[in-house]
DNA sequence: ATGAAAGCGCTAACAA
DNA sequence: TTGTTAGCGCTTTCAT
C-alpha cells in the first residue's frame, strides 16, 4: 500500500507537507503543491481512511436500521434516506433486519464504525435498544414513535389505524379482518392500536393475526374459510395489503366486488394503478426521512436538539379502488 | 471516548492484555480475563474499529453499487446481497446510483473504506470503470457482462432480449414497442441488443426508447399516439414494464386486451397476482447476488479466481397474464 | 512555507 | 501468563 510517506519521498518533501495539500489546508507554495499533486497522481496515491478516522473520530458514515427490502415501503425510505444523507456528507451502512432472527441487527451495530445510527421501521426486540443506547453511538428514530432519548420523527401512526377503521365501517362492512400490528414493531403496534379502540367502540366482528410472521397465507385461508368470512380486510402496511390482494385473486376472488382491502403507509406501491390500494398515509412528498437524518446529524454534531412535531404527522385517507361500500 | 487504556488502567492490568481478552487469543488467566471483562462493562467500553481497521487493512464493510430501490428489482438484489453479505461477515454500504447523475457514484466510491466493491445493476459511466479500477480496492461485476478486470456474474441478458422477441412475434404481434435499454448500462444494453437483432430478423415495425430517463410518460404518450400504435410493448425491466402497464391503465386500457406487455427480469413484483406481467428472467431462487459476493470476497482474500459461468446464466419465459396473441 | 515530532487506539512481536 | 515496545497512516502542534 502506497502512503503519503512514499508520495512525500518522490515529492521531495515532509510527509507534513503532503497532508497539507490533501487537506488544502493553510498555505502551501503552489510549486509545491504542484510536486505533491504530481507524486499524488504517478503512485495513485489514496490517503487510507482508517488512520483519518482515527485522528479525526469521523468516519463519514452512518448505519441505517430497516426492514427487509421487498417492502416496497421500506426500500423507497432507505433510498431517500441514503441519498439524503449522501447529499449531507454521509455514508451509509444499511442493516437490514431478518424478521426470524430480529435481535441480530441490533449487535452488529456495536461493532460499527458509524458515527450515528437512524433506526428506521424494525422491530424493537430484546434488549434492542438497550443495546442501542449502550454502543454509545449517537442514535434516532424516524417513521416510528419510540418514547426513548432517541428523538423520533413519525407519522400518528394510531391515528392512521383509527382513520382505517373509520373508513371501513362508513362502508357498512361489519365483519372486518386486520393483517400485521406485531407488537415489537412500534410503527404497526400502534396503527393497530389506532384500529382496534376505533372498531371496538363499533362492537365490529374482527379477526386480527398480528402475529410476526412473514408467511399470510395460512392467516389468509384461515380468515375466508369461515361460515361469516370478512368483507373487508385492513392491512398494517402496504406491502402486507398488496400481499393479501395477490393470495386472494389467486383464490378466486374479486377485488373489491368480493371483498375491500385496505392499507395503511400510502407507499408508491399503492398508488399504482394496477393495484389501486386505497391507503391511509402521509402524501408522497412528505419527508420524514429529512427530519430523520437532520435530527440524526444534529445529534452526531452535538447540536442542541431540533424539535421534532409532537405526536407524529397527521395522515390523510387516499381512495383508491380496492374498496368499496356493500 | 474510553479506550483500552482506561479499561488497562482500572483492571490493573497492562494495555495489551486488554487487547488480548478482547481478541480472546492466547491463553490469558482466567481471574486477569474476568478483571478486565469487569472493567470493559463498568467503562461501557467498545474497541474503536478505526484502529483496528489501520493496524489489520481490513474494515468488514463491503461498497455494492446499485440503481435507484423503487425499482423492485433492484431492491431485491440489494437486500439479498446485504443479507448474504452479512453472513459472510461483512457490512454493506449502498451507494445507490442517482440516474440523473450516474457519474457521481463512482467517485465517492474512492473514498470508502470498504474492502471490496460490488457493481450492481447500475450504469457504467464516462470514467467510471477506469475511477473503480485505480481506486486499488477489490471489485467485481455482477448482474451485467462486462468485460473487464473485474470478474461478473450475470443472467444472459442478450439471450433474455431475443427470448422476449421471439415470444412477441410467436404471438403475431408486428407494431412492437419497446421501452429501455439506455447504453450506459450494460445489463439493459445487451437487452435491447438482443431484442432488436431477433425482431429485425423479421422484419418487424419496432418503436423503440431507449434514453436514460426515469419519466417514461412521454415515451408512453408517443407510441400510443401513433394510428399504428404498438400492439405489444417489451420493457428491459420489469419495473419499466409494470410502470407501463400503470400509464397504460390510467390511459383507458385494457391489459392485455389492448396491448400485451412483456418484462425482463422475472422479478418477484411481476409474479404478484394483481400484475401478471409476463417476463423474460432467472427463476425466482437463482442466486446470482450469491456468486457475486463469494467472486468478490475471493478477490479480496485474493485467492485464486472463481470461475464463473461463461456468457451468462440461461434466462426463462415465464407466461403470465400481460400478454396474449392477436 | 515547510519540517520534525507527537500521538490517535489498537495489534503483534519480543521480553520477562 | 503478562508487560514493554514498536508501529499502522495520518493530522496537528510546535519549531524553524
Amino acid at each position: 500500500m502506497v502512503s503519503s510517506n512514499d508520495v512525500a519521498k518522490l515529492a521531495g518533501v515532509s510527509q507534513a507537507t503532503v497532508s497539507r495539500v490533501l487537506n488544502n489546508s493553510e498555505k502551501v507554495n503552489a510549486a509545491t503543491t504542484k510536486k505533491v499533486n504530481d507524486a499524488i497522481q504517478e503512485l495513485n496515491y489514496r490517503p487510507n481512511a482508517a488512520a483519518r478516522s482515527l485522528i479525526s473520530r469521523k468516519s463519514g458514515i452512518i448505519a441505517l436500521m430497516c426492514g427487509p427490502l421487498d417492502d416496497p415501503e421500506n426500500a423507497e425510505f432507505s433510498g431517500k434516506t441514503i441519498a439524503y444523507a449522501r447529499e449531507k456528507g454521509f455514508i451509509t451502512e444499511l442493516h437490514i433486519q431478518d424478521p426470524n432472527e430480529p435481535a441480530a441487527v441490533f449487535e452488529s451495530i456495536g461493532r460499527s464504525q458509524a458515527e450515528g445510527i437512524l433506526a428506521g421501521p424494525i422491530m424493537l426486540v430484546g434488549a434492542g435498544v438497550e443495546l442501542l443506547e449502550k454502543s454509545g453511538i449517537p442514535y434516532a428514530f424516524c417513521g416510528m414513535e419510540y418514547q426513548g432519548n432517541g428523538s423520533f420523527i413519525s407519522m400518528d401512526n394510531r391515528a392512521a389505524g383509527s382513520m382505517a377503521a373509520d373508513y371501513i365501517y362508513s362502508l357498512n362492512h361489519r365483519v372486518v379482518g386486520w393483517l400485521g400490528g406485531n407488537s415489537d414493531e412500534p410503527r404497526l403496534h400502534d396503527r393497530y392500536t389506532g384500529f382496534l379502540e376505533r372498531m371496538k367502540q363499533q362492537e365490529i366482528e374482527i379477526l386480527s393475526a398480528t402475529d410476526a410472521i412473514s408467511d399470510w397465507d395460512p392467516i389468509l385461508s384461515a380468515m375466508m374459510a369461515r361460515k361469516d368470512r370478512p368483507t373487508a380486510i385492513v392491512a398494517a402496511t402496504d406491502a402486507i395489503g398488496a400481499y393479501a390482494i395477490d393470495f386472494l385473486i389467486a383464490y378466486g376472488y374479486s377485488i373489491p366486488e368480493d371483498i375491500s382491502i385496505v392499507g395503511i403507509g400510502n407507499s408508491k406501491q399503492a398508488a399504482m394503478n394496477y393495484l389501486g390500494l386505497t391507503s391511509v398515509g402521509l402524501p408522497g412528498e412528505t419527508d420524514i426521512f429529512k427530519a430523520g437524518v437532520d435530527q440524526l446529524i444534529a445529534r452526531i454534531n452535538g447540536d442542541s436538539i431540533v424539535p421534532v412535531p409532537k405526536g407524529g404527522l397527521m395522515p390523510e385517507l387516499f381512495e383508491r379502488k380496492s374498496a368499496v361500500a356493500i
